[in-house]
Order: structure tokens, then sequence, then C-alpha cells
DNA sequence: TATCGTTGCGCAAACGATTGAGCAAGCTGA
DNA sequence: TCAGCTTGCTCAATCGTTTGCGCAACGATA
């Protein structure tokens, strides 16, 4: 490739001037004639600034790292669309990871961090408790965000409003008349467990309804952990006849898994679950769903690593605005009459 | 962060000495003392080689681009645990990508390749057609190898074993004793259509079986596509007993639009897909599947990246071992005996 | 006419790592 | 005893950029 000395020995100049003119300095001093010669020159040649010249001489890098439990995840499309609209519009770059790369105690990320290929990172891990050997890396300066996790003594967080999206999910199993309503959520240490935890219980007091502290089972957010939680409140008695999901692929397998017991949905259990993706359209019946705002959690975790880059400011965040929207499809309805 | 300067001089050698034993030079001619001496300096400091100056000097990163079609689909995910598997035992890292961003014409890969972030990359672009503006990346030097994609000219390929998963797709619904056998396929110019097709005709060929030109769509890949491609076959008379979906998501499709109009499956219609992923066990009923090797896929094409760097050969391969399986779950049964 | 401020550039020193060449000390063999 | 080899290091150039400083040339001012 061509590079600043190529180009300032086609327009006849120095490699300062070419660097200054192409690099957009403010107070470059070079005469319009020049500086067209030296645009001209690097547009004939193809130059492109070396990536190593220049975050070796600045050390900066203009990158921002973004690490999720699961890229596949279909939730996470939306975050990772989020991130990248913020980082472009800063004139920053993302690379991706995945935190399968994390467990092992942080080597990726005090990797990526230290070998300076990156100036910060966003970071969600996964079940929202970051794993031991992450502490000290989390203690340092380095401008790490935690998304939707948290971290004793880190500051600088971006999370969703899970505790309103758990809310909502119940309102909407109360209002449809149900009362005997179970709520199938993550494992207990994990962050946005609680959160959501949270908000079901305090839609179920502001009904003054009480249930038996069986309805919420604590299994996990995968789908085999859906099948699990369904299997366990079906095995209560009264049944349940509503429940809360607090993740979608979980209520993927908790759908599956009632079909094989020959439960109907919604007739006999109305699901309704935290999170919406292309997934709870598609299943059958659809998933009534409380679409959670990833994209604007991606944009603000770029937006605030870069704010920590930057500025050194830190900042921890709940993503309020536009707030948890319930979208009803086939698979909630008012309970049964039978008694 | 620490340098090679901090370390030699709490050692008390020179640079180069240090640069010598932590890059692991095999005639580095340092006295064992000293090599501790080094080492021991190295790990107190938290020494970790400045990406950029490395890269600088050696003009190479160690990275390679990997850039699909959709990252959150879950067919990708076994190709990217390959490509990193099989990077990260040559050395290298991954660099992950969306080709969203390469349909403007490739200015991301130009980037990428340009500013020298990547030293080769692995391309699969959507529909296995790569946009026009990318033919002039293609026909450079620079070292991209396609993944289930082609492109006039280019060499330097991996491709899945379209034609024979497609084939054992096929050879599954004649063996339950179907005749009347669709196919819902990807668009007309998808590279990989092409191939799943050859694969199809061969199998109805080989049982000595005719079938309408129209029990073939070519409606997409997509869930919406394969809903549009299940309205196209029912619309024919007589209708197919059994129809072969070219990708796991349109099969998604499919069957959500089968049961919208009320044809059971498998009684009144048989499904089978190529691919198979998560969702594919999570569907009602659950997806009888071939499933394609993309893990290999991946190891495949970085593999075939690192020799391209480092040898400047290409080549282009078919992956084949192992074959595609197949696997039987419940959306497939012999054809309704009705006449 | 001497002085000064401005304009329009070029020089050269970094940034951190790699690597060929060089050099002193110690050992070997004749 | 000394040439010649090996061992164990150091020196210094280099990769492509950025950027503070310097320095001509020129017009304006005193």
């Amino acid at each position: 490739m061509a590079t600043l000395g190529d180009v300032a020995a086609r327009a006849g100049v120095s490699i300062s001037a070419v660097s200054r003119v192409l690099s957009g300095a403010p107070d470059s001093r070079v005469s319009a004639a020049t500086r067209q010669r030296i645009v001209d020159a690097a547009s004939e040649l193809h130059y492109r600034p070396n990536f190593a010249g220049r975050a070796l001489k600045s050390a900066r890098t203009q990158v921002v790292g973004l690490v999720v439990p699961d890229i596949t995840n279909a939730l996470f499309t939306e975050l990772m669309h989020g991130a990248e609209d913020e980082a472009t519009e800063h004139g920053y770059t993302v690379l991706l990871g995945r935190s399968d790369d994390v467990r092992p105690g942080g080597e990726v990320i005090a990797r990526l961090i230290g070998e300076g290929r990156v100036d910060g990172m966003a970071l969600q891990v996964g079940d929202g408790v970051p794993p031991a050997g992450l502490d000290d890396l989390l203690t340092t300066q380095a401008p790490i965000v935690l998304v939707n996790s948290s971290a004793p003594g880190h500051s600088g967080s971006v999370v969703l409003d899970d505790q309103r999206g758990a809310q909502i999910a119940t309102g909407h199993l109360l209002e449809l008349g149900h009362e005997r309503i179970a709520f199938a959520n993550g494992l207990p240490r994990s962050f946005t467990a609680k959160r959501r935890h949270a908000g079901y219980k305090l839609a179920l007091d502001g009904a003054g309804i009480k249930v038996p502290k069986q309805y919420e089972t604590r299994a996990g957010y995968t789908v085999d952990n859906g099948r699990t939680a369904l299997r366990r409140l079906m095995a209560l008695t009264p049944r349940p006849t509503g429940v809360v999901v607090a993740n979608v692929n979980a209520a993927v397998g908790l759908l599956g898994e009632a079909r094989k017991l020959g439960i109907k949905v919604p007739e006999d259990l109305s699901v309704v679950t935290v999170h919406d993706s292309w997934t709870a359209e598609n299943t059958w019946p659809p998933l009534t769903a409380v679409q959670m705002q990833f994209y604007a959690v991606g944009r603000t975790a770029v937006r605030s690593v870069i704010r920590r880059i930057e500025t050194g400011e830190t900042s921890d965040e709940v993503v309020t605005d536009p707030p948890p929207e319930l979208v009803v499809r086939e698979s909630t309805a008012p309970p049964h009459p039978r008694g």
C-alpha cells in the first residue's frame, strides 16, 4: 500500500504537509494549490493511513471492543447495531468478541486492552456476573463499561430497565384476570434476574396478590432451562394459569415442553416473555412479549465507553427511554374458567 | 503499559535481548541466568507486547477478518467456532464483521485490508453473490477467501457440500415413499441455491421421478421467504406430499405458514431442511434436518486464508469430510395413503 | 531601510517492536 | 601464543504517522 511518503513524493511536498492535509488538521497552513495536489496524489495512489503507524504514534486505536455472551443470540443483534451506529458517529470501530472467551478469567479482555488493540470495552458477561478473574481488570482505570451486569466496586455500567419489563409482563397477565402467576426466572446469582424478580414482585404486590414461593423458578435463561422450569411449575398444586418467562430463549423451551406434556397454550397456560426477537414470532403459538430496548443499550454503552476514554468520566445508567413495550401475540388469554 | 524498554531497564539488559527472549527467537543466544531475569522482570511489570508496534515493524497483524451475512444466524455459530479454533492454533486472532456493512461495495473490507487491520479475510456474502463493488478487491492479490460463494475470476474459496446435502434430504423423502417432492430453494442468483438444486435433481433423477417445474420455488432463505414458498406450493394441483427446504430459517417460516393454513406436518406434508440448528429442534414438530459441516468450513476457510498469507498458495475446496448427516426428528413421515 | 508578523512549508524526533550487524570475552586447537 | 571460533550480548536502523519547532519569503509597519 501507498504510504505518506509515496504521496508526498508524487505531490512534490514533505511528508508532514501530506499528513496535516489528509488528517484534516485545522491549522495546517497549506496553500489551496498544494492542498489540491496532495489530495489528488493521495486518491491516485489509493492512499489509506496505516492503522499500526497511526495507532503507535497516537496511542489510540479508535476501536472499542464489544463482548457479549453469545453473538448468535438474536437479542444481541439490536445491541450490536446500536453499538456500531454510535461508534461510527464518533469515528470509532467496533471489535466484536464472544464472552465464551472470557470465562477462563478475562484473559482475552486483558489482552485486548493490554496489547492496545482497543481503547476501551463494553462488556456483557453471561448471567450478569463477571467471573472472578476479571476483578483486577475492572478495578483498574481501564475504560470498561459493564452492560446488563454489575461488579462490586466497579463504576461504569449501562443496564436495561429489567424491573419495568418484568412488571409490564406481569401486569399484562393481571389485566387478563390471572391470579396464579408464576415466574420462570434466571439463575439466582444473575444480576438481571434480581431486577426482573423485583418487577414481578412489584406488580403482584400492587394488585394485592400473593403466590406460593414455588411459583418462582430460577432455572436459567437457556432453552433447556425453560423446559425444566415448566416441568417444575406443572408439578405444583394448584397449577399456575399464567407464567412470566424472564428470557425469550427459555420461553421457547418452555413452550416446547408444554406441548410435550399436552398443556395447551394459551388455554391451559398463558405465557408471556421478557425480550422480543424473531424467534418469538415464529413459535406456536406466537409469543406475547415485552420488547426491551437493546438498541438503545448498545448506543448508550458505546457512548459511555467513548466518554470514559476521552474525558475520563464514568457513569451508571439505566436505559428508560424508550420504555419497554408490550407486544401482544397469541400465547396469552384470560384464565380458563374451570373453577 | 510497560514497554520492552521498561523490562530491559529492570532486568539490566538491552531492549534487543528482551525482545529476543520474549518473542521466543530460536537462536537468541542468551544465557539461562539473563533469560530468567528478563522473564521475571516482564512478569513483574505485566508486560504485553504492544500490538501497534509489533504490527508496524513486522507488517503483520496476525489477525484474519471473518465476515458473514448475519452473525446472529445460528448457522454461523459453528462456522465462527471453527474459524476461531483454527486461527488460535496458528497464533492468529479473528476479527468479526457483518456483511451488512459490505453491501455498499466492499468499503469496509477495503478498509480492513487497506489500513492493515487484518492480514487476510474469509468472506461469506449474502446469497452467495459478491456485490459489484467487490470485484476489484477480489481480483487483487489480497488474501481473501470466499466462503460458500464464488466470484468470476477469483481463486480461493471454501464451500459446503451443498449438493450432497440436498441429495440426502431428498433421498430421505424418497425412502419414505414420497414421489411428489417439492423444493423450497434460495434465490436463483444464489451460488448455494444452484448447488442445492443440483443435489435435489440428482436424487429425483436417480429414483426415476419427474415432478412439475413449479415444484421448485426460489423465494429465498429468510423466514418470510419460507412462508411465501409454502403458499405457492399449496396452490398447486396436485399438491406435493413432501418438501425439501434449502435453509433452516425458511423451514421455520414454512412450518409456521403450514400451521396457519391448517396443513398438518407431517401427516399432510413432510418437511426436511438442509442445515441444522437449535431452532430446528425447537419448532413444532421438531424439524428433520441434514446437518451441514459449518465447523469444518470455518476451520478450512481460516486455514486457507493463513496459507494464502504465509505462502501465497490459493485453493478451491469443497468440505466433504465429515459428510452431511441426516437428523431424523418428527417433521417427516410416509405420504398419507389417500390415493 | 530595518523590524515584525504572517504564510507556507520542511526537519526531525518520537511511538514500541524487530533484526542484521558488530563487538568483546572466553575457549579451542595447532 | 595467537588465529579462529563460539557465546552473549548491544547498537542502530527501520516500519508509517504525528507534531513541535524552525526557517525562508513576503507584505506591512515604523
